[in-house]
RNA sequence: GGUCCCAUCGUCUAGUGGCCUAGGACGCUGGUCUCUCAAGCCGGAAACAGGGGUUCGAAUCCCCUUGGGACCGCCA
């Protein structure tokens, strides 16, 4: 049998690394046994829902892409269905209507905390009178559904990365099915899904260990226990602090992370190396992760996201990742954040974006990082550091950066390529007593206005002959402004 | 408070009783290369939470303690 696996986020937050991770390991799972890889949507919280934030999911899933087979589903959509079901559990006498109001339930709560017991339902609708229901129907009072559950007993929950954990029945309580508005709560809208959608394996976060019980007697209730889904519960992904991700943590959302340049298969690689290894192998492609991605191996214990982590392996892909889509990008990039205008974007070829990030990707962490170093090599807006100005472009040094201008005027223009260049400029400087050391750092602001970056005659080849001496010439005037007022007074 | 889960360098992890004087990766750090910064290369510091067992032998198995986390809603 193919498995059948469900990704159900709730339109409540964004996708967080977390979820996305979640996702993640559904989808490889699917991957890798040619199942199929569901999408629900659990908005049954009318209150909570924030239907504005479906689109950003879809967004996220599939920037990661992580594509779904069926769906996506909502189960505000399939209310009917968990009626149904309800009415089944009612009948066969495995349910029953509460007539509780929300004010006594709350009463009864805060008592129990008081105490410090455990708070639970006291089953006080549990085997009411026909005469008491009838008395309660004529107030007006619109039940709630309960599940009848066992006292007595224990449920086991065969979990594929915890193994065997056991649940005393004598914990569970009485717990709602239906709310009085006749909308499904989470555990039964799962179960009747779940069953629904035929799914064979429920990977999901830790944090629903607990719940499974409940659900694993809903499934016994409806007469399916051997329809019965494997469990595998992932463990949580922190924060730095070891507590829950949350806004307060900085960026947490997969659309963030896009945002600040980073790579989805960087994401994805460090979301996958998240609580699951394959030796010491640190770099997964997409192919190599469903190949060798198993619920047997994922770690059980929490993990914090480390974006350091993540800005090495996003380095890495833009190492090793193709130039011109990479170039791509970095166009877009630098559009979105205004730091080209459309017309100037027009105006640069596609080459010279892959160029430029070939030139720049061995010091560039992050698409942000790319697309701001590219500026200078891509238009002539030159932000000099006044630091690499008040150290390198001296007056004293304006000889130096004539004669290499002068040095440079003499190679031709399709010979500004890095080794002619390199060659050039070094006999040039020999026959000066002078070698490199003495002229790089000037040159070097000079033509980017910054006291790093590539090497000084890669930079000349990408920037061309033009642009070199006109950058030169611009600087050697600068220098000579500034070193006049002091030889007029020495 | 109850129930459940978890526990190896700062972080992600390898490790399934002897191969561990605990391996890799990120980060940190020393060196090297060098026109700068990176990248690369070579090296370093850095962990089995604590205590009891079991065993010839324990990071690995069991128990307790401690610490973290989750759940206990007409939230999901």
């Amino acid at each position: 049998m193919k498995p059948r696996v469900r990704f159900a986020p709730s339109p409540t937050g964004e996708l967080h690394v977390g979820g996305a991770r979640t996702a993640l390991f559904n989808w490889l799972f699917a991957r890798k046994h040619q199942g199929s890889f569901i999408l629900r949507f659990e908005d049954t919280d009318i209150e909570r829902n924030r239907p504005e934030l479906i689109e950003p999911i879809l967004e996220s899933l599939r920037w990661l892409g992580l594509d779904w087979d069926e769906g996506p589903f909502f189960q505000s959509q399939r209310l009917a269905l968990y009626r149904a079901y309800a009415e089944r559990l009612l009948k066969a006498g495995q349910a029953y209507r509460c007539y509780c109001t929300l004010e006594e339930l709350e009463e009864k709560r805060r008592q129990a905390l008081r105490a410090k017991h455990k708070p639970k339902y006291d089953g006080h609708c549990r085997s009411l009178s026909p005469a008491e229901q009838k008395r309660y129907e004529s107030e007006g009072r619109q039940p709630a559904v309960r599940f009848k559950a066992p006292q007595t007993g224990i449920t086991i929950v065969q979990d594929l990365i915890r193994g065997r954990v056991e649940f005393d029945n004598s914990e569970l309580d009485d717990f709602i099915l239906l709310r009085s508005d006749g909308r499904p709560t989470y555990n039964f809208a799962v179960v009747v899904d779940d069953l629904d959608m035929r799914i064979t394996h429920v990977i999901r976060a830790d944090e629903h260990l607990n719940n499974t019980p409940k659900q694993i007697l809903l499934y016994q209730a409806l007469g399916h226990g051997q329809a019965l889904p494997q469990f595998a519960h992932v463990p949580m992904v922190l924060a730095k602090d070891r507590t829950k991700l949350s806004k307060r943590h900085g960026a947490t959302a997969v659309l963030e992370f896009r945002e600040r340049g980073i790579l989805p298969e960087a994401l994805l690689n460090h979301l996958a190396r998240l609580g699951w290894s394959y030796g010491d192998q640190e770099i997964f492609s997409r192919a190599e992760l469903i190949e060798k991605f198993s619920l047997e191996a994922v770690h059980p214990a929490a993990a914090i996201f480390d974006e350091e982590k993540l800005l090495w392996l996003n380095h890495h892909y833009i190492m090793t990742g193709d130039p011109k889509r990479l170039g791509r990008l970095v166009c877009e990039f630098a559009l979105e954040r205004g730091l080209l205008s459309e017309s100037e974007a027009k105006s640069i070829p596609d080459e010279r974006f892959s160029a430029v990030v070939a030139l720049l990707k061995e010091r560039k962490r992050s698409l942000v990082e790319l697309a701001e170093g590219a500026l200078p090599f891509l238009t002539d807006r030159l932000e000099y550091d006044p630091k690499a100005v008040e150290r390198f472009l001296t007056a004293d040094r304006a000889a130096l950066l004539r004669s290499i201008a002068d040095a440079l005027q003499r190679v031709a223009a399709e010979n500004f390529r890095t080794s002619i260049l390199e060659e050039r400029v070094r006999v040039h400087l020999e026959s000066q007593g002078l070698t490199l050391k003495d002229a790089a750092q000037p040159c070097r602001v000079a033509l980017t206005g910054l006291m790093a970056g590539p090497g000084l005659f890669e930079t000349m080849e990408f920037l061309g002959k033009r642009r070199v001496i006109e950058r030169l010439e611009w600087a050697i005037e600068k220098m000579r402004q500034m070193g006049d007022p002091l030889t007029a007074e020495g």
